[in-house]
DNA sequence: TGAGTCAATTGACACCGTGTAAAGCGTGGC
DNA sequence: GCCACGCTTTACACGGTGTCAATTGACTCA
């Protein structure tokens, strides 16, 4: 379970990440990277199809890193539908500054590489899935708003925690991360859930 | 007033638009749009700058083709600053569809053109600017919720405007113009506003 | 000690799309 | 007959991705 990637590889995509940190995404190109990790450029090629896959492999590398499984399972355990819906929003709030600069780079990639969106798509499916399973429980204890489905519920909750959406409030018009989880959390309460 | 602009000009704005209303904005290339002018490719460059000029220049002329002024207008007559958020909604929501494609196109050269850059925070601004009178209106009037203030009330109705945001809950999660414009008058009437 | 393997290096090159440069061509005006 | 103008044609530079082939250096195993 340990060690099975080669030392390169994991070099590789560490530099990936910290290049992607100081730079915007989109100009980290595969030299960089190589410099960074002291390799050929040809060596990137190696371990890696193209930069798609390299970005792919940053993601999930990045997951395993700030341990995002440990993160979402807390949600799973609150007392009632609402509190789950509060923990969701913080986890995935406070996530998204660690994933942004990688998620911009990967969704750039988004309309020239198959691979690149598939791998996209899969997270924001995993994504949607907790909003949707959320939703379920609220629904379930009766709490869901008469002028909601299960589907329209979940999909604006999901809208509402998308990458763009947190960009621009935080980047754009500069909100501090608390600002967004508190003010996301008292939106959906407010048209989501019933009084 | 009239025809100020050459032929060639109008005919290559026109060619733009349409190759990015078929295809994704991303892979409209200069040698498409000089082809389905009928012109050579060198000739765009003696009309437009670069990719990211002639793609400014085409959402100006979808603007007026579109009678952009026309549509805001309206909003500003509403008798009350509650009605005119509705209306506010309700006609971008209607507009997004038209200059979506425009839209992401521009988007895309969004971190390597400054002009890109600039033309569309340019319109973005313009945007925001309307939210926030909205806001102002709504505050003036007594009915701006506690919890919020002018400038975040305004960025959070800005941020349900975004290109993105609409994009995601059209295009994604396959709901309409329609339900798209109301989803987001309710939740600002039910945020943002006092009952 | 020598052969085989494997990761990595080096250098060259094809491809694509953007943007530049220069020479040539056809039409219209005067 | 001349010029000016708009456009065409051809050619090329650049930057970044991805491919290919020959080579090197280290480690293993017989």
């Amino acid at each position: 379970m340990s060690s099975e990637e080669s030392e390169t590889r994991k070099k590789l995509l560490s530099a990936a990440w910290a290049l992607m940190e100081q730079r915007r995404g989109k100009d980290v190109r595969m030299q960089d990277v190589a410099k960074r990790a002291k390799v050929s450029r040809q060596a990137v090629y190696l371990h890696f199809r193209n930069r798609a896959d390299l970005l792919i492999a940053t993601t999930r590398h990045i997951d395993q890193v700030s341990d995002l499984d440990g993160r979402v399972a807390s949600y799973k355990a609150a007392a009632t539908g609402l509190a789950a819906m509060d923990l969701y929003i913080a986890f995935w709030g406070n996530y998204l500054p660690v994933i942004y600069n990688m998620a911009k780079a990967l969704l750039a990639e988004y309309d020239t590489d198959a691979d690149a969106a598939a791998a996209w798509d899969d997270r924001m499916r995993a994504l949607r899935s907790g909003c949707q399973e959320t939703i379920e429980r609220i629904a379930g204890e009766g709490k869901l708003s008469a002028n909601w489905t299960i589907k329209t519920a979940a999909d604006f909750f999901w809208s509402l925690l998308s990458v763009h959406h947190w960009e621009l409030l935080t980047k754009t018009c500069g909100w501090s991360t608390e600002a967004y989880i508190a003010t996301t959390q008292a939106t959906l309460r407010a048209t989501v859930c019933k009084a």
